[in-house]
DNA sequence: GACGTATGTTAATAGTGATAACATTTAAAG
DNA sequence: CTTTAAATGTTATCACTATTAACATACGTC
């Protein structure tokens, strides 16, 4: 019962370790942290790590989980407080995107990051799927209501869109929509694009 | 003149290890080189290296630049083989970078990578923007021909269209595209978008 | 209570960017 | 020419990385 009686064992190391390295990228804004650095925050030496993780990228991958359950907060906090079916809804779900990637901003490069190994990659593709698919669903919804003048599929719209937003918050993320545009605002761009998307013919 | 009496000065140094840089990113495909490797190709020793670069950042930043003309000739390629002012010429140009970020796939990876350091980014937005500005003068040819319905400057509607190439290019660099849509074929979705942005109110 | 497994430890390795101290070549100045 | 300073190489060295090896301790089960 006594835990300083017997601090040998952590307890519960791999997930102190995750929560460890995600606390390192918060506060130094960069995914680019060291085993040694999330050894010395989990108070355990590095090696110790290897006994939860095969190596650095299995903790960053594990990380980038988390990564994906907090973009699935944003966009499902956007969904809540918007009227499924409607125009602000989509708004408010590239929106929440773009403010993710703010937000976040370490966070953001680390989950788009690509993986190498196509084996990893499938392994992370069902949490990018995800956020996908809430935005599919909600134009399904709002071709429901709105029909368009063009004939694309809700998935070639939602990957339309998804590809806007992303480039927009890419380039914002990146600090190049400056060195383009001084004036350019991220969400005024989204919004523009989405509506040129959803209508045009 | 007899050049093998002489090994201890490269002559050249500089360029040359500009060019064996951007060589191994070339045939290893990623821009995670090293500064031994360089050397090693170089035939000189690492150290040296810094007699001609501060750092590490400084060699990559010279093989930026080299990679920007890079983009520049795919670009100028794009606007030499269509006529200004159509439709089909802002299509070549976008293909084009689309194109540029599949042949030379590192070398797009390496190019938007933020400087992190303001100073730094500063150096290298010039050649950031002309080839925006390549865009821009585009639409601004197109715009002469064909009014748009909407009432948005040739500078908005580049950032717009340049956000979606840029989109587009980042998921398939980051090989996400195929995980979101696996029937997507970027450059279908490029020059959807572009007429979306071109022609909405 | 003995024993294997899980989970820690310290020691050690190869590879990294970078600096220091030293060597050679070149170019300028007398 | 020759002396000398600057430019440009070299090897030795450093602090730090990810990772593995060898060893130590605690836990759970028979």
């Amino acid at each position: 019962m006594n835990q300083s009686a017997s601090p040998y064992h952590h307890g519960d190391l791999r997930n102190s370790a995750i929560i460890a390295a995600a606390e390192l990228i918060e506060t130094t804004g960069s995914y680019d942290i060291t085993i040694a650095q999330v050894a010395k925050k989990t108070k355990v030496s590095a090696p110790a790590l290897y006994r939860h993780f095969t190596d650095k990228e299995a903790l960053l991958t594990a990380v980038r989980e988390l990564t994906h359950l907090g973009m699935m907060d944003y966009l499902a906090h956007a969904q809540a407080s918007t009227e499924p079916g409607t125009l602000a809804h989509l708004d408010a779900l590239g929106l929440a995107y773009l403010r993710f990637a703010k937000d976040k901003r370490a966070f953001f490069g680390l989950m788009w990051e690509d993986q190498g190994d196509p084996e990893k990659r499938r392994a992370e593709a069902r949490a990018k799927r995800t956020g996908f698919q809430v935005l599919q669903e909600a134009i399904e919804l709002y071709f429901d209501r709105h029909r368009p003048r063009h004939n694309r599929t809700s998935l070639q719209t939602a990957t339309l869109m998804w590809s806007t937003a992303h480039g927009i918050a890419t380039l914002q993320h990146n600090r190049i929509l400056d060195t383009f545009d001084d004036e350019a605002e991220p969400g005024t761009l989204l919004v523009t694009a989405t509506r040129a998307i959803l209508n045009a013919d």
